[in-house]
DNA sequence: CCAAACTCGGACACATCTTGTCCGAGAAAA
DNA sequence: TTTTCTCGGACAAGATGTGTCCGAGTTTGG
């Protein structure tokens, strides 16, 4: 593992997502089971943390792991039915950004919850926007990024891959 | 100070803009400069912590900070010119959530730099759904709030908060 | 003109979370 | 049956967010 995350700001997302999606693209181009040990040297990254990725997109049904010698992990659905929502929703966790703390009602002037009947409109603005993020998440698939991939670094780029993947390691 | 967040997830942004959020809506409703300290037990929250997301929002160019006996915070612009988007960055910066790290410029099969004229399509998704999300706080102003505030609370609700925001303390 | 009181501003600890690592349980192959 | 390889969850370390404190500066009053 070289280095971490250059992340200035402070609304931050999980590193492993860019792990795990990585991990998904690849994984469109092969159909044996692949181990997160070939996956992490493939990428270059630490192999036990990426397993912990592994392990969360296995939880959501994303993946399927297959023990013993011959084991690894494979796509369970087709790449065009999965998300890349999916796969950031299996590991960041599914819980919205941002949660109101009902500021509203505390204090001395604290609005009575009996005329909260609706939501806070700070918390609406916050979700309005969570949920636009989430749509744009939505609409593209693993599938689409594999075909971004072949457009920009050739259709031989993921055939190498897939070849490097299934050949016993070095 | 009562409890922290109940944030399950892990996509999550910082606390503190909650309360920025707030303060900034009931500045809406006074001219004269308001003390942190009243603010923070107006919402019942740390005084100290509060402070800093004030001096965030003063950093930022939305407050103007006033020294001296009767000094405070006052916004400097007009509500309906300041929007929710300026707040969130003020806070909790502006850098995006999700940060490429170029992996595919890593490992053995590692894409030759020189290749890399356009961003990686995972980066380009994930900085996508962050533009959509950015756009749709920016819809929204302070005076946008406030109004929604009068609509749901009934108008007297930021009246009366006007006043104890100006009245001496207790 | 001087002193006092109140304010913000940045520098200092604490708690939580993400990141990273390890070893044991389980299954397929030999 | 044994061996080997895999995943799975439990265990520390670093980084970040959270919370607090005291000093610098300014306005007000005498």
């Amino acid at each position: 593992m070289i280095g971490g995350l250059i992340t200035v700001g402070r609304v931050k997302m999980s590193g492993g997502v860019e792990w795990a999606l990585h991990c998904c693209v690849v994984l469109t181009s092969v159909e044996e089971p692949v181990p997160a040990t070939r996956l992490a040297e493939l990428h270059d990254v630490s192999a036990s943390y990426l397993a912990k990725q592994l392990q969360a997109l296995s939880r959501a049904g994303l993946v399927r792991s297959v023990q013993g010698k011959a084991g690894g992990y494979v796509l369970t659905r087709e790449p065009a039915s999965i998300t890349v929502l999916d796969v950031v929703e299996a590991v960041d966790g599914p819980s919205p950004a941002f949660t109101c703390t009902e500021i509203r009602q505390r204090g001395p002037l604290a609005t009575p919850a009996e005329a909260c009947t609706t939501p806070c409109p700070i918390a609406r603005v916050m979700g309005g926007a969570d949920a636009a993020w989430r749509e744009a998440l939505r609409t593209v698939s693993i599938a689409d990024l594999a075909q971004d991939v072949a457009s920009t670094s050739g259709p031989t780029a993921l055939a190498r891959v897939s070849a490097w993947l299934t050949t016993p390691q070095t």
